[in-house]
DNA sequence: GTCCATTAGTTGGAAGTCCTACTATTTTCA
DNA sequence: TGAAAATAGTAGGACTTCCAACTAATGGAC
């Protein structure tokens, strides 16, 4: 992530002699986007960038909190939807539609759980083209673990008030149905 | 993105006979995460969802906009960086510690921004560690282009009202300067 | 002045995403 | 019922990100 790169290029001196960004770069954008003319859309270049980085800086937390654990966030969303599954297990498709993710993307997870040993593939009884994915008593197990590690250390302290989480969840949501996502 | 999956497993009937979700996977997500007691996680956990699935939708939409212009939306912001700048070249140093990206990001995007004819590399005068990296006419000219498309078909229309719009920035610009940002 | 630590950038590899194209089933309907 | 269309999943490729390790050049400390 390189959070501390520093240059003399561009932003102040601090304390110590090292420098660091001055100003908020998706304003100083937004600023440029206005001088340019472009008004109508800087409200919507800000919002767009402002998703791209605090996407960037989460994930990045996620990952970290993960990593000790050995699965990836794409990996433990698997794991979780298959936990919370009434019958413990559930087709590829259904779990690429849930995650609205592509069904390449779900094979990609499953072969790595499975060869992790945390996922079994078995086939559908009903659907010989579709598999059955379902928990083993370790994956059920990191998925706890992993659970209590992400609670702790990213759910719990997202950075933000509980006022600002909730407001974010709202405005995303918003966003999410207008784009058709449920 | 496979926005349109469907299945027999889940969702609604909808008029035309194909099936929807029916409810908010993320609001469902937060209620599992309530009755297995850890309510104090839920808040964080559904932001940090909702951020994941936004960033997903909207990258979507960037992407599908600049694809017919043969850019990424990583190599369009290295395109703009050069733009806004005064001398019309930069380090990429600078590149990355603006776009907040690993260096081997930077190299990446250069060299495929090199091999269409958009930038070039010139040795840092001062620094012959360095590169200075500068737009040619045409990735200026595409820059132009791309940012035109990107105005009127995402930034203009993001999907959510003018105070939505600035609610979303000023609540990420809260949770990037928490991690650190600027 | 020379040596060593720091810095700029690249290379190679792992992982995620998507897309296109393909196989193997299932379903539709004429 | 039998051919065509739709569906489930996989293979290979392009692209992004990051990390670890590396080269080359700069600059500070003695």
């Amino acid at each position: 992530m390189d959070v501390n790169a520093s240059s003399p290029y561009d932003g102040r001196m601090t304390v110590d002699g090292t420098r660091d960004l001055e100003f908020d770069p998706i304003d100083q954008a937004r600023t440029q986007w206005v001088e340019s003319g472009w008004s109508d859309a800087a409200d919507g270049m800000a919002a767009v960038t402002s998703l791209m980085r605090a996407h960037q800086i989460v994930l990045a937390r996620v990952e970290a909190t993960l990593k000790p654990l050995g699965v990836t966030f794409a990996r433990y969303e698997v794991l979780m939807l298959l936990w919370f599954s009434k019958r413990g297990s559930l087709p590829m498709k259904i779990i690429g539609s849930r995650l609205q993710v592509h069904p390449t993307s779900v094979t990609n997870a499953v072969d790595r759980l499975e060869d992790a040993g945390l996922v079994t593939r078995s086939t559908h009884p009903e659907d010989r083209r579709a598999y059955l994915i379902a928990l083993t008593p370790t994956g059920r197990e990191l998925a706890e673990r992993a659970t209590k590690a992400l609670n702790a250390e990213v759910f719990e302290q997202p950075g933000l008030s509980s006022r600002d989480l909730r407001t974010l969840v709202d405005v995303l949501t918003r966003l999410r149905r207008q784009a058709g996502d449920f």
